[in-house]
DNA sequence: ATTCATGCAAACGGTTTGCACGCAT
DNA sequence: ATGCGTGCAAACCGTTTGCATGAAT
């Protein structure tokens, strides 16, 4: 079956076979504000009557993030792992720990510093993971 | 049977009994030099000769992260929990990603930033995980 | 004596995998 | 026609929990 989907291209260019499924995932993931985990994602299909099994989702996800088309976030809430939309900014996050919120930063703060301390401790960074938490405007207690 | 244990005061302190597996289990984590994971407390608790089982290890972590003794660390290599003393010093950790041995940095390179996402945001920011990784002195390829 | 800590084994929950079938190429 | 994608169910693995026993107070 083909499908017309929108991200048929780019499952293309990188070899992958455009599927209905790999196409819904990516649709979900890139239509949402935020990271989501893998089952959220599996009830959000169920929600527009696309079935698809949770191992599916797994393995879709797997392929996008091997693909660097999706990257899998450290937030870690839950032991659940997120996902979001790779694209060219660097960004981060803010969670509120109450609601679950979470806001996107983009930017990094992070790059002098690393500079500096490749140079003092002789290390070659390559990336890190840094999420923020608190209360978010509506959460916040007074 | 009481034990001369190193911890006993400051398990004492708060209100938790003296027990001769939380002592050591501290005595572990304070003399690990980096982050550690329950098995390997298990491990080594076990090289010792002292028998535990590891769902007490894990029941021992539970207390001591309550009681604030012991942080839990969000690294999450390979999605276990990792532990380590918790001293007054706010620290960081680059993680090599070939040996696995991690350095930890004391200070941190954020409280300016964040104070000007809360001013920008609305946003209250009470915590946040950061963690480097790359290649140490000795794996770095040339 | 009372209360809390422990061991054991079973449960749990997110994630992965083996296998047979189905669809994209 | 071929090989990759998928569903299902079972396995996996770190972690948690219920229950009976044992030790600290």
């Amino acid at each position: 079956m083909g499908i017309g989907g929108n991200y048929g291209e780019l499952l293309k260019k990188e070899n992958l076979r455009n599927t209905k499924h790999r196409n819904s995932v990516i649709e979900i993931i890139a239509g949402n504000g935020q990271p989501i985990d893998a089952e959220s994602i599996f009830l959000k299909l169920k929600e527009q009557n696309i079935s698809i099994s949770l191992s599916t989702v797994y393995r879709v996800l797997e392929t996008l993030v091997s693909k660097e088309i999706v990257s899998k976030t450290s937030i870690n809430c839950d032991n659940k792992a997120l996902y979001e939309i790779k694209d060219a900014q660097h960004r981060h996050h803010l969670m509120c720990v109450k609601c679950k919120k979470m806001l996107s930063v983009d930017g990094c703060p992070l790059e002098e510093y690393e500079k500096a301390l490749e140079d003092k401790l002789g290390f070659s960074i390559k990336g890190h993971k840094l999420e923020m938490f608190g209360y978010c405007q509506d959460c916040k207690q007074e």
